[in-house]
DNA sequence: CGAACTGTTGAGAGGCTTCAAGCCTAGTGG
DNA sequence: CCACTAGGCTTGAAGCCTCTCAACAGTTCG
């Protein structure tokens, strides 16, 4: 279900905003900017499935994604969500393997495509860059070990709290405190790893206490420090 | 509680055969040999605890050590079980990051400390290390992403199995299928991500279901297509 | 030998999952 | 414009898995 609809406009492909380029001179943005392929994808769009070959990775620009794993019994289980600014694909990409998340597109998104021939030609020539990524990849690194105590250690409720937070952080909420990405049920318990029952459950009783307050999926926070504390963070 | 006891011999503290140094020429190896300091650490010795600065990375030569982070209430979750020919902290180190686990001797154990400029060095001008690097990492957090997914919806049962036959990948088993490493019921526990009465119940369990064989800390595989299926892998 | 640690077993409690049924909402087609 | 349908959401009940607590046996080591 590929889903390319225009060639997006150019302020929507403008990758100098890109954290993960900032040590690149103007020649090779140059490159990056002649080498690149921009698309627009539906809501619904996979961008690559577990299991296929890797020809470049990605720059998001817009929209949002989710990267999840299929674990036992078709269950998803979502590492974690992308947006405008981050990059995707190229742990895969690097390390020569098979993907082994897929990436689906949650809010119609604008991704540009970068062949892996141009990334490796920036690491091999550009040693600020190269040391850059391997500062990337050791910090995601770090993240994921956090990540497996508070998984293999937390209860379900630890592990809502601690993923509405982090949420929170990634997505930023309006002015009244509204996170803004909204997601199923289904997809927070993914998220969490568990049921969707449990989360829903689990969603009323934060609701009650007057930690959170929903509508739909909307979730507006109340009480965050209660909801930190909660999350043992 | 840290150990030194002797200047281990030359034959001890041979880096040549480690994989991750592969792509040094004999120059940048005699640079890695003058820049290291090696010493044997006792069994209980920490090498280097959560919190702290490191200096440099470390080269096991011999012996065996486990990386964990302390969770909740001091309990601590294994993230993985090292041997001679493994290489450990340079993920803190790179990303210039407080060491966020600990590295605990359980089988004495022979470790060479390369200073952090060193490593910094033959990244930099060395681009086939460099990109080792790289790949290293990369293949690092497919099996953290990998974990966490396994962690997330595995039953306990599921995941011991699992860790079991991690392990006997990791250290190998005699001519008679048992395990070369041995691990306190707490230890498995503490990986697994559960609590030590669990490890003994289900440990008890497939011994009675004739997969393994206890003596003590020794562990003796019996049927492992078996084992395979019930870790889902 | 005693202390400290490790291993084992039982009982009870509680968290979480699963199954099942029904409600709500948005989108579709007549 | 409205009924209909599908998918998401919610709630209840039952039961299992796992944890915790507690008591005790076995082992190691000074």
């Amino acid at each position: 279900m590929r889903n390319s609809l225009y060639a997006p406009t150019p302020e929507e492909t403008n990758l100098s905003g890109f954290k993960f380029f900032k040590h690149l001179n103007d020649t090779e943005i140059g490159k990056l900017n002649y080498d690149k392929t921009c698309q627009l994808y539906k809501k619904g769009s996979v961008i690559y499935r577990e299991g296929t070959r890797l020809t470049g990775f990605y720059c998001v620009t817009r929209g949002i994604l989710k990267i999840y794993k299929t674990g036992i019994d078709g269950k998803e289980q979502i590492i974690r969500f992308v947006k405008g600014g981050d990059i995707i694909a190229f742990r895969s990409l690097l390390s020569q393997e098979l993907a082994c998340t897929t990436a689906k597109v949650i809010d119609d998104a604008v991704l540009c495509h970068i062949p892996y021939p141009t990334l490796l030609f920036m690491l091999q020539n550009n040693w600020k860059f190269s040391h850059w990524m391997i500062q990337i990849l050791c910090r995601e690194l770090r993240e994921a070990n956090d990540y497996i105590t508070d998984i293999a250690q937390k209860t379900v409720r630890e592990r809502l709290a601690e993923v509405l937070l982090l949420l929170k952080d990634s997505f930023d909420v309006d002015e009244n405190n509204v996170l803004q990405i909204a997601l199923t049920r289904e997809e927070l318990a993914n998220m969490v790893g568990t049921a969707t029952e449990s989360v829903i459950r689990l969603l009323s009783e934060f609701k009650q206490d007057k930690l959170i307050e929903l509508k739909g999926r909307k979730i507006r926070f109340l009480d965050i420090p209660t909801l930190r504390r909660m999350a043992s963070i």
